[in-house]
DNA sequence: ATAGGGTTAG
C-alpha cells in the first residue's frame, strides 16, 4: 500500500499514525518512514519531529531514512544544531549517516548563513573519508558559494567535481547560472549555459530557462527573452507558473499592466493554475503608480481589488504580501479607511504583518497627514522586530520631517543611537534633507561630515540633496568642493541639479569656471548608465 | 540539490 495515496492532509496522517502505533505487531519502519515523509512534504516539520519523538517512546525502530527525514525537518526550521543532535542520537543507536544525511546538514548550515562551518564540515568529510561526495553534495556547496557571492569559486568547484569524476548535472549548472543572472552577469550565465549544453551534453530544464529569462528581463533584453521562449518551445519545455510570474512581474515593472494581464490569461488558457505569487505580481502591477493621473490610479485600484477578491473565490488565500500590496495601493490613492480595514482584516485572518507591511502602513499614514497615528502605531504595536528595522525608522523620520514635526525627527534619530541601530545612507540623506527643510544648514553640513566618520559613505543622492539644498539657500562656498568629491567618487550629477547649477551661473552667483567640471559630471547622452554600474 | 511576489530618500 502506498501511504501517500491515502494521506491527503495532516489530519489523515495523524489518525493513521495513531492507528499504526496501536497495531500488534507494529508496522515496519518503512511504513513509518513513508508517513513521516508525507507529513514532511506537507511542510509540517515540527509535527514530523513530534511524531519521531513518539516513535522513540513507543520503541519503533528507526533507520537512516527516518533520521534523514527528521534532520531535514530540523534544518528546514533553521534548527540545524538540533539536526546534529539527531545525528548523534542515530550514532548511539547504530544508525549511521550517509551522503544524503550530510548533504541535508550542509544545506541547513547554508540556509542559516553558516557557510564557513559548512565548508569546514565538507572538507572534513572528504579528508577523513566519512563519505564520498555525490552531485547533490557538491551542488549544495556550490549553492552556498553562490549565496555568499562567490560565483568564481563556485565555478572552480564545478570544474573540480568533474575532475574528480563526479559529473555535474542540470541542477549544478542551474544553480550557478541563476546566481550569475541575479548578479546581472547574464552574459557569463549564457556562456555557462552553452558550455553545459554543447560541451557537456546536459539538457536544460524549465528552471534553467526561467533563471535566464529572469536575468534577461532584469536587463530589459526583451529580444533575447523572446528568443529563449522560442527555444523552449522548440525543445518542448513548457513555461510554468514560475516562468510566467517572472514575465508578468517584469511587464508590470515596465508599466505594461495590460500586457501582463494578457500573459496571465494566456497562462491560464494553456492550462496552468495560477497561485498567490502570480496574483500578487499582477495586483502589484495594478497598484503601481506610473505616470498617470490620480483618476486612472483609482480605476486601476478597482481592478486590483477585483483580482484580490478573485484569489478567495478561486479557493486560495491572500497572504501577507497580497495584503501589503493592496494596502499600499489604497494608501497611494488616499483611501486610508479601506487600507486600514484591510490591515485589520489580515490580522483577523491570523496573518502577521511583518516589518514591510508595517513600513507600508506607516508610510501610508504619514503621506496622508496622519503622522501621530503612525507614531502611536509604531510605539504601541511595534514589537522588537518592527522597531529595530532601519527602513521603518527612515520612513517615519521622513514622514515626520515632511509633516513639519522636526522635534519628532530628532527624537527618532536619537533613538537609533540608544538602540544601537546604525543609521544607513538613507537615514543620513533623509536627515540632511530635513535639516535643509528646517533651514538649519549648519547641522546638515555637520551630519554630512559626520556620516563618513561613522562608517557610512555618502552616495549620489547625498550629493544631490546637499547641492540642491545649498543652492536653494544661496550658500555657494560648498558647491565646488562637493562637485570635486563627486568626480572623485565617480558619481554623476542629475538633470535637475545641473539645471539649477546653470541657473546660478547665469545669475552670476556661481563662477562660470565651474562649467568645465560640471561638464565632466554629466553622463554622456545615449549611453545607458546601468551598463557601467554593474 | 536548482527558478517566481511586497518597504524608504531626490
Amino acid at each position: 500500500m502506498k501511504l501517500f495515496l491515502i494521506i491527503l492532509d495532516l489530519d489523515d496522517a495523524l489518525k493513521l499514525f495513531d492507528e499504526m502505533t496501536q497495531r500488534q505487531p507494529l508496522p515496519s519502519v518503512v511504513q513509518f518512514n513513508q508517513l513521516l515523509q508525507a507529513v514532511t512534504k506537507m511542510k509540517h516539520y515540527s509535527c514530523s519531529i513530534d511524531l519521531f519523538k513518539q516513535m522513540n517512546v513507543l520503541r519503533v525502530p528507526v533507520d537512516v531514512y527516518t533520521v534523514n527525514i527528521v534532520i531535514k525537518c530540523c534544518c528546514q526550521m533553521h534548527h540545524t544544531n538540533e539536526g546534529f543532535a539527531v545525528l548523534s542520537y542515530g550514532f548511539k543507536r547504530a544508525v549511521f549517516p550517509d551522503v544524503y544525511t550530510f548533504s541535508t546538514l550542509l544545506n541547513g548550515l547554508i540556509l542559516e548563513d553558516r557557510f564557513l562551518i559548512a565548508e569546514r564540515l565538507f572538507k572534513k568529510l572528504i579528508k577523513e573519508e566519512l563519505c564520498e561526495p555525490n552531485a547533490i553534495m557538491y551542488s549544495t556547496m556550490i549553492k552556498g558559494l553562490c549565496k555568499f557571492g562567490n560565483n568564481d569559486t563556485a565555478i572552480s568547484l564545478l570544474k573540480l567535481m568533474d575532475e574528480k569524476g563526479c559529473k555535474p548535472n542540470v541542477v549544478t549548472y542551474s544553480t550557478i547560472i541563476d546566481s550569475l543572472c541575479k548578479e546581472k552577469m547574464v552574459d557569463d550565465a549564457l556562456k555557462l549555459f552553452k558550455e553545459m549544453v554543447f560541451h557537456k551534453g546536459i539538457l536544460p530544464n524549465v528552471v534553467t530557462y526561467t533563471s535566464l529569462i529572469h536575468g534577461l528581463c532584469n536587463l530589459c533584453r526583451w529580444d533575447e527573452v523572446d528568443k529563449i521562449l522560442k527555444e523552449m518551445e522548440e525543445q518542448r519545455i513548457s513555461p510554468n507558473v514560475h516562468t510566467f510570474s517572472i514575465l508578468v512581474g517584469s511587464l508590470c515593472k515596465e508599466g505594461k499592466v495590460k500586457d501582463a494581464k494578457g500573459v496571465f490569461n494566456l497562462m491560464i488558457q494553456k492550462g496552468n493554475v495560477p497561485n498567490v505569487v502570480i496574483y500578487n505580481s499582477l495586483i502589484d502591477g495594478y497598484c503601481l503608480r506610473g505616470e498617470m493621473s490620480i483618476y486612472f490610479m483609482k480605476l486601476k485600484i478597482e481592478e486590483a481589488m477585483h483580482l484580490f477578491h478573485e484569489i478567495t473565490k478561486k479557493g486560495m488565500k491572500p497572504d501577507v504580501i497580497t495584503y501589503s500590496i493592496m494596502i499600499q495601493g489604497l494608501f497611494r490613492v488616499g483611501r486610508c479607511k479601506v487600507a486600514e480595514e484591510l490591515f485589520y482584516e489580515m490580522r483577523a485572518h491570523s496573518l502577521n504583518p511583518d516589518e514591510i507591511t508595517y513600513g507600508i502602513v506607516l508610510e501610508g499614514l504619514c503621506n496622508n497627514n496622519q503622522v501621530e497615528k503612525a507614531l502611536s502605531l509604531f510605539y504601541l504595536m511595534g514589537d522588537n522586530k518592527l522597531n529595530s528595522n532601519i527602513i521603518v525608522y527612515n520612513i517615519l523620520i521622513d514622514g515626520a520631517s515632511k509633516n513639519g514635526k522636526f522635534d519628532i525627527v530628532r527624537n527618532l534619530f536619537n533613538e537609533l543611537t540608544v538602540k544601537g541601530l546604525p543609521p544607513d545612507v538613507w537615514t543620513y540623506n533623509t536627515m540632511i534633507s530635513g535639516f535643509f527643510r528646517e533651514g538649519v544648514m549648519g547641522e546638515a553640513k555637520e551630519l554630512f561630515f559626520e556620516m563618513e566618520k561613522r562608517g557610512c559613505s555618502p552616495n549620489d543622492v547625498t550629493y544631490r540633496v546637499l547641492l540642491q539644498g545649498f543652492l536653494k539657500n544661496q550658500q555657494h562656498d560648498m558647491v565646488e568642493m562637493l562637485l570635486l568629491e563627486m568626480k572623485g567618487r565617480g558619481f554623476s550629477v542629475d538633470a535637475t541639479t545641473v539645471s539649477m547649477l546653470l541657473d546660478h551661473i547665469k545669475a552670476r552667483s556661481l563662477d562660470a569656471s565651474l562649467l568645465k567640471l560640471i561638464g565632466k559630471l554629466v553622463p554622456k547622452e545615449g549611453v545607458d548608465a546601468h551598463c557601467f554600474t554593474v
